[in-house]
DNA sequence: CGTATTTCAGTACTACTGATATAA
DNA sequence: CTTATATCAGTATTACTGAAATAC
């Protein structure tokens, strides 16, 4: 049971790709019944990655005209996935955030890990204890590494 | 340092959701650029579950005509994205497989693991091990999942 | 002659732009 | 008078269907 680095990074990358099959499993359905173009789903990640957005910033973020963005925030908003409300400090702007069905739909496009906590709660203390040591361990590196990217 | 069941299942979650993060960050860049449509992409799914596929299979698991089937492998071609062989038993049917490229990019716009290799490496062996025993515990119990919802 | 696919009209919808209108 | 958004033509592309043509 002695496995060199190498191995375990091996070993490691085989299990990871393995449960992100199981997950991408999950996504596929949900791609498949969607009835979102390309251009919404944009403005959803836009919008899953920083809110609340005015039309303006949403339209500069995806490189497109502000009549374009308003329209597209039209239809996120008709299928129930994003929320207009008015700036009080300002009442020209709108404000653009996701509904919560907007995060959930986003969630299960991209990551699939709704399955996750049902998931959790079958592993052992052992496991469970050994996966977030790993995980900490990762995600101490990413922060590095966009601190690396950053400057 | 004594963790209940539950403390371990919500940390747990933390750490994986900012790792997923990480991940979605670098989707996000793919999905901007990107010049696909969703049939497109649910194109390219398909065929990233299950290859090769002939045009028949493809346009069943999508629920639309043969006309359009054969359409959105031209598109995916024209991309570089799939190819199509000549079934040597039956040289009617034209089988079609993505190409390096196709996986690539399907593999970026979904889960976005491409840094994990270099991530792993900068890990040491004792996290290494921790997070191969929490990832097998999980897979076994993804396993077990879809054999239940088999049956 | 059947089967797999392509090609051919033809329709509907979407994204997109630029100009104009509305509101603060 | 400026700014933020909405609305209004108008165009291009795509997805889609069903029917006819092609190849095996």
């Amino acid at each position: 049971m002695v496995e060199t680095h190498e191995e375990l990074e091996r070993n490691v990358l085989v299990q990871f790709r393995q449960m992100m099959r199981g997950f991408k499993a999950n996504c596929a359905p949900v791609w498949m019944s969607i009835d979102l173009t390309v251009p919404q789903f944009r403005t959803l990640m836009v919008l899953a990655e920083e809110e609340p957005l005015v039309i303006g910033q949403i339209a500069q973020r995806l490189g497109i005209g502000l009549s374009t963005g308003g329209h597209l925030v039209d239809r996120l908003v008709q299928a129930g996935l994003a929320e207009r409300t008015e700036d009080s400090e300002d009442r020209r702007r709108t404000l653009v955030r996701l509904t919560a069905a907007g995060e959930d739909l986003y969630a299960r496009l991209l990551s699939g890990i709704h399955q996750l906590p049902i998931l959790l709660q079958q592993l052992d203390e052992k496991d469970l204890a050994a996966l977030l040591q790993g995980l900490q361990a990762i995600n101490l590196h990413i922060a590095q590494q966009s601190k690396v990217v950053l400057i």
